[in-house]
Order: C-alpha cells, then structure tokens, then sequence
DNA sequence: AATGAATGAGTGTTCATTCAT
DNA sequence: GATGAATGAACACTCATTCAT
C-alpha cells in the first residue's frame, strides 16, 4: 500500500472511530455531522472527501463491525477438544470479547431496528446470521459423529442457538442496569449448559 | 365512563393505530407528525389535543404494546397439566399471537435501540422481563416440586428462557424473508424442545 | 373566491412579489431564501407552506410574467384604423408597459439563460413566442388583404419583428446606461418605421 | 513567445475550452470547478495556477468570445459591391458562423442575463454593441452617400439593426427545437430584406 | 374540540478556494 | 508547475410544535 492509500486509510479510520463513538453516544438520529467532524478532529469538507453521507459512514461502521464479530467468531469456533467444550469455551470467549464492545451494542440495535424495516439492510444482515448457523450446525454435526452429541436435525438446532445468542445479548444490554442487572457471561453459560444437557441427554 | 370520555378515547385510539401503522412504516425518525395527522384523518391540531407530542405517542403505543404483550403471558401462562406441556403450549399460543402483530414489531426494536441508549426507557422495557421472568421461574419450580423438571438454578433458567424467546423473535424478524425464511411457531417449539430436554434429562 | 381562498391567495401574491424584487435585486442564484422571507415579512415556514421550493417560486413568477404580458400584447394588438398605424401604436404602448417593468427584466433573461439551456423551459417561451407571432402575422395578413401592406410572407415577416421586438428590448436593457443610453420607445418606433417603410414600399 | 509562455497559453486554452463546454452544458451557477477539472483533464491546482477564480474564467471566455465576434463582424463588414448587397453578404456570413458556434450560445444569455444586473458587465458589453453600431452606421451613411440607400438617421437605424440582429439570436435560442424551429440564415435573410426593402424604398 | 396556517431552530450537504507537499 | 487533500462558510429545506380562529 502506498503511502498515500495509508493516510487515506488512516483518515478513515479516524472518521469511522469517532464517529462510532459519537453514534453509541447520541444515536444515529442525534448525532450531527458537526459532532462527527468534531470528535474527529477534522473539518466537514475532510469527511465528506471521505464519505459520500451520513448514511454511508454509519453503514460502513456497521460492515465493519459485523465483519469484524464473524471473524472472531469463526476463529473461536476452530476449537480443539470434545464439541461441548468447545461450545462452552466459545461461549465465555464471546462473551468476553462482546463485553468489552458493549459502548457500541447501541448502534447494533439501532441497524437491527432499521433492518426490520428495510429489507436491503435486512439481507446484510442475514448473510452474517447464516454463516452463524452453517458454523454451529458444523460443530453440531460433528458432536454427533463423535458421539458427543444426540442426533436432532443440526439446521434447526443450530438457529436456535443463534437465537439464544442474539436473544442474550439483547436481554444483557435491556438488563445493563438496574437491580437486576445482568452478566453477560454467566447468561451466556447457564444457556449454553440448559442446551447441553438437552443435546446431551441420554447420551 | 361519559359519552365525552368515550370519544376521547376513541380519538386516542384513532391516534395511536395510525401511529403505529406509520411508525411500523417509516420507523420513529422518518415518520413525520403529518403522516400521523394524514393516517389518522385528522388535523394537526386534534392530534396534539391528545397527545403533547410525538415522543409522548410512540411511548403511549409502547406501553400498550408491552402491557398488552405481559397480559397474553400471563394469560397463557396460567395453564394446566404438566409443566413441560404447559411450555410447549404457551410457546405455541405466543408465536401465533405475535405471528399476527409482525407488521408491528418494527416498532419494538427500534423502542428497543432507544432502550439500549436511554436508562429511563430501558427500566420500563426491564419491568415487563422481569415480570416474564417472574412467570417463568414461577413455572420453573413447579416443576420441579412436580418432580416434572429437574432441580436448576431457577432464575438463571428462567432469564436465559427470557433471552431465548427474544432471540427468536429477533431471528424471526431479521429473517422475515429470503431462502433463509424462519417460521417463528417452528423456531419456538426447537428452542423450547431443546432446553426441555435439558430440564427433563435424567429425570 | 371563499374568505380562505382569498387569503391564501393573497399570501401567494405577497411572497410572489417578495421574491420578484429580490430576484430583480440579486438575481436567483445570490437571492437566499431567507431574503425572500425578510422581504415579503413572513417567516421561512410560511413560504414553504405557500412554495414547494426556490425554483418553483422563480417559475410561477415567471409564469405569472409571461401571462400577463401576452395579455398586454394580445390587448393591444386589438386596434382599429390602418394597420401600420395599429403598429405604430401598439409598439408604443408596448414600449410604456415594458419601460415600468423595467426593474423585472434581469429575471426574464436569466430565465432566458436557462431556456437557451433546458428544453422543457424553452417550450414554455416557444408558446408564448408562437402566440405572439400569430397575433403579427395576423395583423399583417390583413394589411395585406386591405391593400395597407404588401404581399410577404406574413409568418416569416411575423416572425422577424418578434425578433426586432425581443432584439429591442435586449438592446435597451443592455443599454441602459452609460453615453449611448437608450431609449425604448424611441428604439421601438425606430425599428417598426424602419420595417412599415419596407411593408409599406411600393404600395 | 518562448516556449513556457506557449506551454502556458496552451494550458489557459484548455481550460477555457473545457470551462466553455462545461458553461454551455450545465450554465455557470451549476457548473462546479470540479467539472471543469474533469473537462479539461488537469487537476485543481493547475487551474487556480492559471486562473485566480471561476469568475475570471468565465469572464475571460466571455472576452475571447465577444471579441472573436467582433473581429468576424469587422472582417465580414469590408465587403465590396452595393451596400445593400453587402449587408446581405454580411447577414449570410454571420449567420453561418454563429450556427457554427451554437453550443456556446447559452454562454453569451448567460453574461446578458448578468449583464441586466450588473454595471460593469453591461459596459464591457456596451462596448462590443457600440462598436457594432460604429460600423453600421458607417455602411449606412456610405450607401446613404452612393445613393444606394435613402437618407436616414443613420446611427439610430444602425441601433435598431443590431437590435435586430440580436434579436433574431435569441429568437433562433429559444426556438432551436419544437414544430416552430427557426432557421437562422433564413431569419437573418427575411430581416435583413425587410428593412433593405425599407431603406431602399422610394429610391 | 378542531383546524391548518405559521413559526423558526436545526442540519446535511455543497463547493469555491487554499496550501502543504 | 502541479497535485489533491483539506477547509469552512453558506444555504435550501424540514418538521415538531404553537396558536389565532
């Protein structure tokens, strides 16, 4: 990479970092360009020599975001060891990496309410949901061909589990405060073990 | 209650369904009061006779939306039989309720992004979980005096069930169409069966 | 016209003319919007209630100018008597119209300006062109029936003296100071002496 | 000239020629630097090292355009022959080089339109008609001299010439398409013989 | 109760111009 | 001479809310 792309890059990244800042502050809606340009430290002319619109910066934040939790889900998932454990160490693992993005789960939920609306978005979305699926569906099958797992129809399975994920996640970041606060990782565990034992049982 | 009253109320409801049918459409931010006043066939003027603003609606059909929801649980929730039947049963009679309000679950997670942003909306969305949990666990232990369930940390599994059902319907949502298309009642029943097993397993 | 009508009738009418004295002021592109909303002593929102935009407010008072132009044209050119003296008068009258508006003329060119550029604003001058035209080549064709003109080609001649007519007004405008100021009138009565001798010729 | 000073002038005429056809396609107010940057393939530095803003662009192609007219109607008014064969000689001539430069004519309404406003536009015009007029008035009192022509107030019938002259311009502009198409060379002709017919009457 | 005209603060985006390299 | 990233003032338009009638 030439120097020159390198600054670009760098310029980039600089927009896409404050302004993900700015975004898991004041939300999408609320946060003015000028908050963006500010935290950025930059003028509004740079951003937009950068960025093409508003809309395009939260997006691109957004694939990279996605992108970024598919990789590290996917590298968490090539485990070694019985398919339960990897399934729990996957689990704390993940919950580890999520509870230090928690500043940013706001965006998330924002994009999902948009993608419940919008059906391009929704697609985005979609194809990252299915390459959770196929990878869990993969370690499912595999712990029934080790014996390690009951037989139950993988595909199915495996959605629930993503499900179950998604599900912990939101309930953690509606549950972040409050009496009955929640830990990420001890939700993510008593499930993945509830779910074990059923895939387990009778094994 | 009075004539005088009565309209009141079926102004409000007038309101508030056209509210919902725009917000479900638009979203909150893009969805202009004018789309509200046009929907419900009214002035400007009578909608702020009723409501004081904007924000005041959205969090009006929230609440009903919510209320309404903790009443079905409830409802369902009261049944007869064992246990583990009564889970299935009530996680069948809830996918079909909220089979028929899709049009609207837009509007949940976008209250649900302002939720992860805004302590005050998030305590009021942690009321109604926590009464779901309460619920749940309720069940929970009786299954196990039953004898129908085995002994588990009952809160944990109780909120973990929580997250599960959120899980799915946010699945469900995300995956309202494409080849990958979910059927909610289907997704229910796996996730419910799964963990089932685990409560049963050994039993 | 009902009270409300009126009203709003009359809001046009205000913003319409606000906006013509800033236009002849400082042309299109240097009037803000907000001058136009000084001038005619409303606020912003009431000229949007009024105009969907900028360039709407610039066409119907473009619109409104044309119509009532050719209403003058259309008025005058009904005379009786000889026609080169219908000619003379109407050319004269004309010249006393044009010369009280002579503050809106930069708006008719600057549309001018871009009618030489975009098709769909040139058809609408072609039809107020046309009209004029038909309105001399009638007048001509008569002279000639009545032996006060000779036998030409009426449209093409017709034609000719709108040119003269519009090349008159341009003339004067970019004349209209300095040494060799101009006058209308006398440039109008100049010109159509000038052609009448050639009608006329040989009679 | 050496050979920076050419390489100089050949980089000025590229971007006026370029800056010439990105006026005539979108009109100065919407044409941006950038477009011309593109038009002319140099890059925006290399611009403003030749001109000091958009302003002296578009003045500067309006000084070359204006004064290449007028060398064209100097040239074209040295004809030989009877007087009013040379102003039909003239007429053709001019006709067919204007036809020639049509594209660029939205250029020309565009400096009229700001002309209408501005003084010292108007005067640098100004200049450009008066010379005009200079030399047709010198062609009429000739053929005023040689009999050929009838004694006229020859500098107010040479106003009114060139009035006609831009006026068949215009009209041939805002006529350029649509049933009633002008024909340039035809209008000219038709003018030009009209007011010969005038100006040679009773001869 | 109801209307809808009126308000005006707020904001994304554009673009001529500059200047470090 | 030439590049193109960076600047920032400017501006059309939006829309929740108000209020005279």
């Amino acid at each position: 990479m030439s120097p020159k792309q390198e600054l670009s890059q760098v310029r980039k990244d600089q927009i896409l970092e404050a302004a993900a800042t700015v975004f898991a502050r004041l939300g999408f809606h609320k946060a003015r360009m000028d908050d963006i340009v500010q935290e950025a430290g930059l003028s509004k002319g740079a951003v937009y020599w950068y960025f093409e619109s508003k809309d395009e910066i939260f997006t691109t934040i957004l694939d990279r975001f996605m992108e970024r939790y598919h990789e590290d889900f996917q590298r968490i998932s090539q485990g070694e060891g019985p398919i339960p454990d990897q399934f729990r160490t996957m689990m704390r693992t993940l919950a580890q990496e999520i509870d230090m993005l928690s500043n940013f789960m706001p965006i998330i939920y924002e994009y999902y309410a948009v993608a419940a609306r919008e059906e391009t978005i929704r697609r985005t979305i979609g194809q990252y949901l299915t390459s959770y699926t196929d990878l869990l569906e993969e370690l499912i099958k595999q712990g029934a061909e080790r014996g390690e797992l009951k037989e139950v129809p993988a595909r199915d399975v495996a959605l629930a589990l993503v499900a179950l994920m998604e599900g912990c996640m939101l309930i953690w970041i509606l549950r972040s405060d409050g009496e009955q606060q929640v830990d990420l990782e001890k939700l993510f565990m008593t499930s993945i073990d509830l779910v074990l034992k059923g895939l387990q049982a009778g094994t």
